[in-house]
Formats: structure tokens, C-alpha cells, sequence
DNA sequence: TGACTATTGGTCATGTTGACTATAAAGAGT
DNA sequence: ACTCTTTATAGTCAACATGACCAATAGTCA
């Protein structure tokens, strides 16, 4: 709830706000953003440089500023760590906020995590922050500093999931790409190998998914055959849904998370929905 | 990001944090607390009794106190407010975090709102709280306070997506229970009616949906042919999904939320599935 | 008794998916 | 130039899942 109904009575009572009293926390965002490159699904990661977890990679973030939402926090961190121009149209969804009241040595911390798809893979230039920001391939990841590895694990599982029921694929793609590469997304994300008959059949039946290029402009570059080129649709949602094979384990391990650091609540397919 | 890597020079630095400075937020956690009654979807609300928003209804929620997680927070509140004994076993799902610089306007505020599914409805009775706890129609809604019915809108999106393609639906329902009935969670969530044949069909044949009660005991409860009694099974994915009839739009009409107060973010299908 | 209601069992047509074969069009190697 | 490899694309076929039904059963209600 909002209002503080409650008497939790600690910490000072801020101007307006008499008869009630709260504990402050410091709010952040963290943000997961991944990219497929070479194939491989990559993860923005930075090298931190002071106690705690000096030396460990994380996910890039910061504070949320008095003025702004998480949103536009994550949406500023964004632009700061990968120094990107157009932030603007980027998917940026919220994945869930993480508060255990350990998960910070020095402080109370609650943050809210994000995840971020972005289509090809420039590198970063560290836009002013202190440790440079670089790609990492998901697969071969030591632990994280903090709680990252379950941000990034829950990421994962996340987009896996949308993958399922949502358009979002294309969100890793360029703006125009062929359907092999739009394959090559569900496979490096899911860890199968897709039919490619059954996947062109797919997403050429579902209405908004993808819209070919006019120009019948065809894709050259590498081996086989020139592919079409389309673009992202206006559909989001994916109806009926793209469902992964189930008869097999996704042969992508994720980092090592072993400790469940956060209680009471379902990983996504939410995905599936959620 | 956990560490404060960024200098977001803004506030005091607390002890242990000489060199970066924070901006301390108030963090509460808000439930939307969803019962099944009399076939209707009815929500857990409380009555304002102080301004901002005096004499709306509110989502029951309090402030997270300093040495517990949102989860914890939300399962206190929950046990609050309802006045239930045991809590322990509520499926508690967090549906996201609502930080609009504005959402109250005394202060700033970030809240981590939490969706509960109850089986039966028992009155609350106040545990302690100033404004009553009350049970309403989900349909029958003025505007709540604050940005409560965006909270709520989302949550019943949420509930409506997850109920595809995971075996929440029993969540609403008894420990033993009908077909009939839990086919009622969905029409009643989802706003359509389902054929009671395909409905069975597919619930029996989801392996670990449901599990029937041994004894052969039938409910002979209310008009028409007793039904099997069943069980929540252990499953909590459905594959495949059961997909809601793309063909209809619901007549459950949402709490009016006219105004998106948060930004970037897709609903759910998450729903589909997440 | 008869009307009514809800559960349960079943069929049938349709749509979707998974597995698979075949052809086309490019580059790489010899 | 020729072959091999690679990828895209077209198409088939059976298994499966779904939606729309029909029918029988077993209770309550008037």
C-alpha cells in the first residue's frame, strides 16, 4: 500500500508525514541486458572495483534519482553504461524487485531489476562510470557479485518464456533480418534446435509477427541460400503461442546461482504468460 | 546495481557509506488479495481513513520493515489483514513495483505489489489495522486510492494469464473441490464460459493438474449430478497451455485505471505466458 | 412425476504441430 | 568447372489437440 496506514514506527518521520514513520532504503535498478552475438547470448556486464565483491563482474545499475520511476532510472543506466543514442525504443521490462535485507553487506538495498534486449552488439563504451562495461557470454560466467547470477538467471528464464507467447524475439534482431536469424534467437535463448520448415510455417501463419520487405530485397551475406528479409510486426502478442520443444533440457547452463536469495515466487513462464 | 558504483550525489551517506550518497525511499508492498465468491471475483480492500485519498478504497499494504524482504512484508500484511491463521502456505506471487515519483504525494514512495488467490472467503476480521477490511466485487469498484487500481488491473491481467498455462487456478479454490469449480475460476477470471466437456477433457489430461480424492467421494452439494471430488496435483505447469477463447472479448470489466502511472512495461501475457 | 440442472462420456471435424523429404541457390574447396 | 556443403524454402503426412457438438446420468426442486 501506499499509504502508511500502519504504524511501523522506526527510523525519522519526513516533513508531511507526522503521524507515521518509515525506514529508508536506498532504491536501485539493475539491469540485464542481453544481446546474441556470434551466436551466443551475451550479458552487459561491469567489473566492480570496490568492497564488496571487488573485482567481481555485475550487472550495471544505479540509484534512482528523487525525480524518476525505476523506468526511467533503468532507461538513464542504459544509456550511461552501453552508450547507446536511441535508448528510446528500446524494450525494457521490469522483472521483479529483489529486497532481501542481507543481499547488500553495507545497506539496506532494494532494487529493481530490469532486462533489456538489444539487436546487435556495440560495444560499450563506458559512458563516464568507473569500471568498463563489456560482453560476456552467458555461458561462461563465474558467480556474480550480490545477488546477479539469480537477477540474471531469473532474466533468463523470463525471456525464454516470452519467447513462448510474445513477438519479443525480434527485439534481438535488426531492423530488418532474415527468418533464419529470428530462429537463431529461440534457439541460442531456448538451447534447442528448431525445425527451420516448422518455424518459417510458424511465424509466416501468425498475422503481425513479421512483414516481409517490400522490395523483395534478399539476404546474401553468408553461406546457403539468399534468405528473405523482413521486419518486426505490429503484433506483441502470440496467439497461439510458440511453445519449446519440451523433450529436452536446455543445454545452456546458466550461471551458478545456488542460492535461492529471494522466497514466494513462481520463476516466470509468465511469462507464459506473465 | 547493488553497489553503488554511480555518484548519484544526492542525501546523506549513511554509515558504511562514506563515499556515495543515496536518495532514501519509503518502501511499502501492496496486495491484491482475490477470492472466489458467489461466482464473482471479489477483492480485499481496505477504507481509507486519513487524506490523501480519504474515504477510497485502498489494496491493503504496509511499509517493509527493516529486517525483512517484500515477501515477508507482504505475508505479514497478509496475515494482517485477513486475519488468517495460516498464511504459510498462500501462493504470494510479485507482480511488480510501482515508483512513480508522484504515486503519493506526501513523500516518495516505491511499493512491491504482491497478487494472493484464496480459496473461500472468510470475512476479515481486522486484525489490529484502523479501516476495516472488506471483501468487493471486483466489477462493482469506484476508483481506489493512489494508483491502486493500476496495481489491481495488472494483477487480475496477471492472474488471467498465468491461469493458461500453470495450475494456479486451484489456488482458488478448496482443498477439495470440483471440476465445476475450478472451471468456474476460469470463467470467472477470464469472463467467458468454457465447455464443461473440453474443460475436463483437458484438466484430466494434464498430468499432475488434478488428482482425484481416493475414496470415490462425490459432492452433492447443489443441484445436478454429484460431482468426483479432486485435489491440487503436484504439477504447476501446463503443457500444453489452456489457452482462453481468443474470440471474445471479457465482459469483467476492469476497476476504472484511466491513467498509465507507470511506464515501460508489457502487461503480461506473462502470461503466457510470465 | 416431471422439469431442471450439472456432471460425465462420447463423437467428429478442424486446426496445429512434429517429423520428414525434396528442391533451390548460394559459397568453399579442389 | 565441378562437387560438396550450407542454408532457405516448398511441401507432405501422421499424430495430436481443440472446438462444437450430442447423449446419458443422477441428483434437486416444484
Amino acid at each position: 500500500m501506499t499509504a502508511p496506514v500502519n504504524g511501523a514506527a522506526r527510523g525519522r518521520a519526513p516533513e508531511g508525514y507526522d503521524k507515521y514513520a518509515f525506514e529508508p532504503f536506498a532504491v536501485t535498478v539493475d539491469l540485464a541486458v542481453l544481446t546474441l552475438r556470434a551466436g551466443a547470448l551475451h550479458v552487459l556486464l561491469v567489473e566492480r572495483g570496490h568492497e564488496p565483491y571487488a573485482g567481481r563482474w555485475a550487472l550495471p545499475g544505479g540509484f534512482v534519482l528523487p525525480h524518476e520511476s525505476a523506468e526511467e532510472a533503468a532507461r538513464r543506466e542504459l544509456a550511461e553504461e552501453t552508450g547507446l543514442s536511441d535508448v528510446s525504443g528500446l524494450r525494457l521490462e521490469q522483472l521483479r524487485t529483489y529486497s532481501q535485507p542481507d543481499r547488500d553487506p553495507r545497506m539496506r538495498v532494494v532494487s529493481v531489476a530490469f532486462a533489456a534486449l538489444l539487436p546487435d552488439a556495440p560495444e560499450p563504451h563506458g559512458g563516464g562510470d568507473a569500471a568498463q562495461a563489456q560482453w560476456l557470454r552467458y555461458n561462461a560466467l563465474g558467480p556474480l557479485a550480490f545477488d546477479h547470477d539469480r537477477i540474471l538467471a531469473d532474466a533468463h528464464d523470463r525471456i525464454g518464456a516470452k519467447l513462448e507467447y510474445s513477438c519479443i524475439a525480434t527485439a534481438f534482431c535488426p531492423p530488418e533480418f532474415t527468418l533464419g536469424e529470428l530462429r537463431q534467437v529461440y534457439e541460442t535463448v531456448w538451447g534447442t534446435a528448431l525445425d527451420p520448415p516448422n518455424f518459417r510455417r510458424k511465424v509466416l501463419a501468425t498475422p503481425g509477427f513479421v512483414e516481409p520487405v517490400p522490395g523483395a530485397a534478399r539476404l546474401t551475406g553468408g553461406r546457403g541460400k539468399p534468405a528473405a528479409l523482413y521486419r518486426a510486426g505490429t503484433a506483441d502478442t502470440l496467439h497461439p503461442p510458440l511453445l519449446r520443444p519440451s523433450t529436452s533440457v536446455s543445454p545452456a547452463s546458466p550461471p551458478s546461482s545456488p542460492s535461492p536469495t529471494t522466497s514466494a515466487s513462481t520463476p516466470s513462464p509468465e511469462g507464459r504468460p506473465a
